[in-house]
DNA sequence: ATTACTAACTTGCGAGTAG
DNA sequence: TCTACTCGCAAGTTAGTAA
């Protein structure tokens, strides 16, 4: 039987503690169930201590019991592992020098100081890392956005820039161009320190979780 | 159709990024549904832009899209919401005094030292709380438990103990005695310093969640 | 208003099996 | 081996309705 998809749209709505007071019609609107099927399956989640029930002809009144906790403890606990200390490690690789040029230019100089609060250090760290982590990483975090301008005629480009920490020691920011020539593979990072590694290898934290 | 509880079992054994290899017989194995009904909710999986599939003679390849990251993210944030920053309000209230005796008595004050690191205030702070909160917020978290001795013919009784911020401001810790006289109702305090509240009212933030 | 029963209906499951 | 189809059956859903 189904419980956790019920117990995460009951919690949304009504909270996770104390005493629900509501409807068995309520709650189907809820969860897009009839009335009546909501009735049945509140009945076999007591049943299944999940949750204390107490109908009467005035309505219902549920409470979550102990193995509703564990199982949404159990689920965060899960979740937790992948959507909080988000870590991507990779190698560094040469990339085409693009991000050095950027990062010298007075004006992207300017807006990093000013929107990122960093003085990067003359040149960019590129890593190649996994993809799809690259994918996953930009739908948890929120980025702070650097808008393009205009320079005379020149224009210049927008940046997502996502703060991180670099090896567990340095912050940074990872930047992702508007139009980058970079495929999805190679990240380009930057900081106030330039980045060595023995092996190569660097792991780079995101570490707030903005929703 | 229901989603969430299969993505989830497959991240528990697979992760969630980059392909998964496997056979939708394996896949029955972890979610108790058979080979043919795998291969069905795939497909159906793959219609509705959850997962990325391929499938051979060989064995299934599948891969999670965006669709599944925003269903584990959307519910990472809401569980997030109770399970992470566990506050519990309470007002202050007498109590029977019972802490103030056992913070005083020099075995206790040893232990709370040695274990807790802490030289307690020589009283405790009594609140009255939500009591399906603390009965959750005890599921949630892990106490340092202060195991019961002997003075003499005394004994004297186990502590479990949950750190906590008081008032946002506060470290301290809840102490949970095996053998208390308050009901759930009553939690106790301890900490270096005196708290005091012009309305009475007190916050207790749990900070860390050990699984 | 309610809850929750029974009965009809619909969806989902898996055994058998083809490719 | 594998995937995924068909089809019979089981489980879940809801309409009608009693209390």
């Amino acid at each position: 039987m189904v419980v956790l998809p019920y117990l995460l749209k009951i919690i949304e709505k009504y909270g996770l503690f104390g005493v629900i007071k509501t409807s068995t019609s309520e709650l189907g609107e809820l969860l897009d169930l009839s009335q009546q099927s909501v009735s049945r399956i509140l009945i076999e989640f007591e049943k299944q201590n999940y949750i204390h029930r107490n109908s009467s002809v005035n309505g219902i009144e549920i409470e979550f019991r102990e193995k509703s906790y564990k199982l949404l403890k159990y689920t965060y606990n899960l979740l937790h592992k992948y959507f909080s200390d988000f870590r991507i490690t990779g190698k560094i690789t040469q990339g085409i020098g693009e991000g050095k040029y950027y990062v010298k230019l007075p004006g992207y100089r300017q807006r990093f100081e000013e929107i990122l609060d960093i003085k990067p250090y003359p040149g960019t760290l590129n890593l190649k890392v996994d993809k799809s982590k690259v994918k996953a990483m930009k739908l948890f975090f929120e980025p702070v956005r650097i808008e393009g301008f205009k320079n005379g005629d020149r224009t210049f480009g927008s940046l997502d820039c996502y703060k991180c920490i670099i090896n567990d020691k340095f912050e940074g920011w990872v930047l992702f161009a508007e139009r980058t020539t970079h495929s999805d593979e190679i990240i380009e990072i930057i900081s106030e320190h330039e980045i060595k590694s023995p092996d190569n290898k660097v792991n780079v934290t995101f570490v707030k979780n903005c929703h």
